[in-house]
DNA sequence: GACCAGGCACATC
DNA sequence: GATGTGCATGGT
């Protein structure tokens, strides 16, 4: 079995299925994205309820509020000034490119919309990915510092290596699979919290016996 | 009171 | 290219 895969199997059974992301719609997984960077979700949680009850969580409604008044709905989630701008810039590319329908947005390929959401400011790569797999189904692995936290104390890949590494190793290492990636990623989050803080409590970490493992030499990108 | 949380842009060297 | 800093709330 390949790696990757065993250790997604040996965290699937401990923790069983996460079956992320929490949101009612594509557009507020895509919003969510944004409002958790550097983040804890339950802050914003707190932040889409007083969206919602705003009646402010659609693209055209969020895209007409005045700044001031979306940064206070967005208090919650924290660094609400700037998020309230990463937003605006996100839902003026999203409603001219897209007249704000993600249904338009799903018919591109994988590749093009990552670098279009790449362009946008205040969208970089883990919120870029975490809208294309999470809200538009598109399979790209999402990385954050959960993932590279326990990938680097496994010996797979130094923490320090780019995000686009830790992608390719997950790009290269596994199928394809839209079900696969959103599960791995939700479970690295997981293991993150639970055991692998600062100060890591390895003892009881669900991947205390999987066998280290050097990643093979990274090659450059090829377009997907 | 300190530390952490599902990043990113920008300045500086 | 690598490193440092600002952005901010809320839970533990």
């Amino acid at each position: 079995m390949k790696p990757l895969l065993k250790i997604y199997h040996k965290l699937c059974s401990f923790y069983g299925p996460q079956n992320w992301w929490p949101g009612d719609t594509p557009f507020e997984v895509a919003v969510g994205a944004i409002l958790t960077q550097n983040t804890n979700w339950t802050n914003v949680e707190k932040a889409i309820r007083n969206l919602k009850a705003a009646g402010m969580l659609s693209a055209r409604t969020m895209h007409a509020l005045p700044i001031e008044k979306l940064a206070g709905l967005i208090r919650p989630a924290g660094y609400f000034n700037i998020k309230a701008q990463r937003l605006r810039c996100f839902l003026d590319f999203f409603m001219t490119q897209y007249d704000g329908s993600m249904k338009r947005m799903q018919k591109k390929t994988t590749g093009l919309l990552r670098e279009e959401l790449l362009a946008v400011k205040g969208i970089g790569p883990e919120t870029a990915d975490s809208i294309l797999l999470y809200a538009l189904e598109k399979p790209s692995f999402v990385i954050d510092a959960y993932t590279k936290r326990v990938l680097s104390r496994h010996g797979i890949l130094e923490y320090k290596a780019s995000y686009d590494e830790y992608q390719q190793l997950f790009h290269q290492g596994l199928n394809q699979n839209l079900q696969l990636y959103n599960e791995f990623h939700a479970l690295f989050v997981m293991t993150g919290k639970d055991y692998c803080k600062p100060k890591p409590r390895c003892e009881s970490c669900p991947l205390k016996d999987i066998k280290l493992f050097r990643a093979a030499p990274v090659r450059q990108s090829s377009p997907r």
